[in-house]
DNA sequence: CGGGTTTCGTATCGATCACTATGAATAATT
DNA sequence: AATTATTCATAGTGATCGATACGAAACCCG
């Protein structure tokens, strides 16, 4: 899973999984059938394992922009692990990719288009209840958060801090049509 | 260079610039000495004819907020052009790269961080001529700026459409710290 | 019209890709 | 304990990668 984050999928050969993994090729098809089947098996793990900031941040029961802003800052946190590979998965994974690995490229497409659904179902849920203007587009805010969080991923892995993130953050979370309810500096 | 702003550098094989360019390998590699020599050049290509928005944007003789303005509504236009890859190749060159294209991976950092840079330098022009407050860290802001754009860019290659773009450029300058004189909607 | 030079496309180079066949070594059974 | 069965690592498969060597065609000049 480190590999592919830090390389993503096509740039990710089977000898650095082998050595990384201390398998014997046989071992690895044995148990993973072909490389992409064992990618799909690291995306679903990651899925599991790090990306539990942002159901956490999503169903908290807080205010919307209280939630928004723990999404955020969560994932500036997230994406600058030390003992990780920086950014999201979902991005490093395969942004551009050739014709032969176009099924993984629209694979971590709809994961990033699925995280962007659940910010905006997120977004609905906090309309109906007053957070949100009435005459607000759920979808085109959720499009702006979701863009935030890839692009933090992007600065992620272009050297920024944990600092960093967090304010690139905090100047984001400015652009909410919130009230200020729940926005102080921590 | 449309090749590897789709697929990315690694992910372009000289078999599909063969065929795209008409050419026999001997031709390519008189013309432009190896792969990495032709992918730089036509990033030079891209930098020099595909990235005027941005520097027009900047170099306007209009205030800050509308210079920004300029920028992102710019880019939500040349990022969804339909006869271009969406995107900028910029992103899409090589995120992710086989230890053997670090250097690749590396150039199209710079070049990122370059863009950054002169948001940067155009927001601290902007500060000295009082449109932005004066504790306002312009790199931090900067960073929030370029990490949008480098997010639309990842929302062109997903499907985005121009309109999409735009209102996600529009939310996103909701976070600027500066007047409401020029933010007009067009 | 012919000889020498240069250009240029085909066919192929070694390396590496994802992936698998085969033989040795171990384990299980009688 | 002998023999069968099964595991498993080494070695190698065809395909494709980026990059070139070589032979043919064309061209220039005498």
């Amino acid at each position: 899973m480190h590999l592919f984050w830090e390389h993503g999928y096509e740039a990710t050969s089977l000898a650095m999984l082998r050595e990384a993994m201390g398998l014997t090729p046989p071992q690895i098809y044995n148990a993973f059938t072909d490389k992409e089947t064992l990618f799909r098996k690291a995306l679903t793990h990651y899925h599991e394992t790090e990306t539990g900031f942002a159901v956490e941040a999503l169903s908290a029961p807080v205010s919307t922009g209280e939630a928004i802003r723990r999404l955020l800052l969560g994932a500036a946190k997230a994406y600058s692990r030390p003992s990780k590979p920086g950014g999201c998965l979902f991005v490093s994974g395969a942004l551009a990719a050739s014709p032969q690995a176009q099924a993984i490229a629209d694979e971590l497409r709809t994961y990033r288009k699925a995280s962007e659904t659940a910010i905006a179902a997120r977004l609905a849920k906090g309309k109906a209840a007053g957070d949100l203007p009435e005459n607000l587009s759920v979808e085109g805010l959720a499009k702006y958060i979701a863009s935030v969080m890839n692009g933090m991923s992007i600065q992620a892995r272009d050297g920024a801090s944990v600092e960093d993130l967090r304010a690139l953050a905090q100047t984001a979370l400015a652009a909410l049509p919130v009230g200020r309810q729940n926005q102080a500096y921590d």
